[in-house]
DNA sequence: TTGAAAGCGCTAACAG
DNA sequence: CTGTTAGCGCTTTCAA
């Protein structure tokens, strides 16, 4: 690798002028920059990102946290990320961590030792007390996933009131035994959503029914199935069902089928998050629209701004109910 | 931040011997170790990748190049590569290039920097002569993608027999009038795909019919939508429709119920990839499976390989035609 | 306008 | 078994 005394000696300059003419810091004269630029090219010299980074401490990289890229809610909001890290001359990194804290701790070293600047996570299981402990060092910020409690600012959308939404638009729709397919309560989006569920029925006087409260064990199709099954079975069965990811939903929607009943006539079914697929089911998917690429773009902003060290704020974004032929 | 130093000096030993005990490297005595292991603890002291990346020149850090994560092709393809390049103490970093090739440098300096020991490129359409121009000097891959002129080593299907496969089978359950739905043909994948259809109908002496082939403006379910859209008013309609890909394959079947008629009594529909959705969609999506999980063993086993100086080979990979609902 | 030199944090060769 | 020292590739004072 021919590096930036190669450049020097074959300018005749010291390697603090081709630093200069490199990061165009401070006046070099017309005719010794030209030398450089020259010894440059001829050499096909490229700096090193490594050696710059070590010494400026800084690499204009980010981090992005996901526990998995199977789940398509994650693919817009990265596309929002992108586009503005991009255009603020940031690049980003995607790391899958499913749900490991082995894999978790390598991404955090990763920041610790400015090999990035920033993390902006969406990972719902990381150790709150690390992420915690690296936010009082370095700039992170959370992004749909947060600690309610905590100190590191996020975006996400509210997700009882979405829930709530769903359900109050059952309800007027003339449901009243409305089952939900929730995931792991671990979940703090699982807990809330519950919440927004419980709150509808309650509004409306409609008493809670815990036998139609179900927990998917997976977050894919499977989970999906698996829950509409139990729910098929039920001696009292729902006429309607809010799945808190359209992932589950579609999963619950292949067993209706199977099991030869009709959407939305016998049960009607609400998804969440809007991902492409809602739109290619037969019938097509009612489901909570979160505005992931907007999500992405303020997520990045927030991380941006940390990194410069401005303050940044918590910022809570609309959802949208998009009815379509599942109810 | 706390370094070497400080705990060289807290311990009251040489830098050296911090080193040591970090690298197990050669004997330390024991009470020294335990000074040190002390002095680290105290500090709460971890070592900066950065700096011994500079000093070794590796970063145990594999680049995955990606078109877009939002193909659920990859995303199996990437399990297998995690699992064993995690296995083997490498990590990966996913980088989307979006098919932008100011990304694809982005992503190439940082191993030029010793940021990463290894590239697995699966983005189609990254420059071939800059890719070529650093597998030169750079361990770089490539997975299910690659240039058949090329001398960097790949692992994927035999594209043109398992389209050959498809069609095969078409006919063999009696299908005359089959269409092929197929991708931009600057990919490799579908030339070939498409040469692995003509040869079909070749030997079963069916005449090529151009009008039935059509290439799809995009690779999302919009693509099989217009395609299918084109096809269904032919004059002389296929029977049976082969995707070449699962996601194109949805986005037809979705136009064939939006016309009201039946997979597969009114047209039969094969796609590729063998993608979860395919198991979700009504009817069920007859595809050709392609081992996706293995082919990323194999690619993440052939980069360390290749980053550890052995030599590689090209690795083709069994595909299967798994039959379901919609033929 | 330019160069010398220190130093970012670490490892490894060498010497003792 | 341990310390000294050079150096990975770069940027940035400081001095000229």
């Amino acid at each position: 690798m021919v590096n930036i005394h190669d450049v020097a000696r074959k300018a005749q300059v010291s390697v603090a002028t081709v630093s200069r003419v490199l990061n165009k810091s401070s006046a070099v004269s017309f005719s010794t920059k030209i030398r450089v630029e020259q010894a440059i090219t001829e050499l096909n010299y490229e700096p090193s990102t490594l050696g710059r980074n070590l010494r400026k401490l800084e690499s204009r990289l980010l981090l992005v946290l996901i526990p998995s890229i199977s789940n398509p809610f994650y693919t817009d909001v990265i596309k929002g990320i992108e586009d503005t890290a991009i255009n603020l001359d940031y690049n980003i990194l995607l790391c899958q961590t499913n749900s490991n804290p082995k894999r978790e701790s390598i991404y955090f070293n990763l920041i610790k030792n400015h090999l990035a600047d920033g993390i902006i996570s969406m990972d719902p299981t990381v150790n709150k007390r690390n992420l915690m402990d690296l936010a009082e060092k370095h700039p992170i910020i959370q992004c749909s996933e947060y600690d309610i409690d905590g100190s590191i600012a996020y975006t996400t959308i509210n997700n009882e009131l979405a829930a709530y939404h769903a359900i109050r638009y059952l309800i007027k729709i003339g449901h009243k035994k409305i089952a939900l397919i929730n995931s792991d309560e671990k979940f703090l989006y699982a807990r809330e959503r519950r919440q927004g569920y419980e709150r509808a029925l309650k509004e409306f006087g409609i008493e809670l029914n815990l036998s139609w409260v179900y927990h998917a064990e997976s977050l894919g199709f499977e989970g999906g199935q698996q829950a509409m099954r139990q729910l098929l079975n039920h001696p009292n069965r729902p006429t309607a069902v809010f799945a808190v990811s359209d992932i589950l939903a579609i999963g619950a929607l292949n067993e209706i089928h199977t099991n030869g009943l009709h959407i939305p006539n016998d049960i009607a079914l609400v998804g969440f998050d809007n991902i492409s697929f809602s739109t290619m089911t037969h019938p097509t998917l009612t489901t909570i629209s979160q505005p992931m690429f907007k999500m992405g773009c303020i997520a990045a902003k927030m991380i941006i701004n940390k990194i410069q060290g401005k303050k940044v704020e918590s910022i809570i974004l609309d959802h949208d109910l998009v009815i379509r032929e599942s109810t």
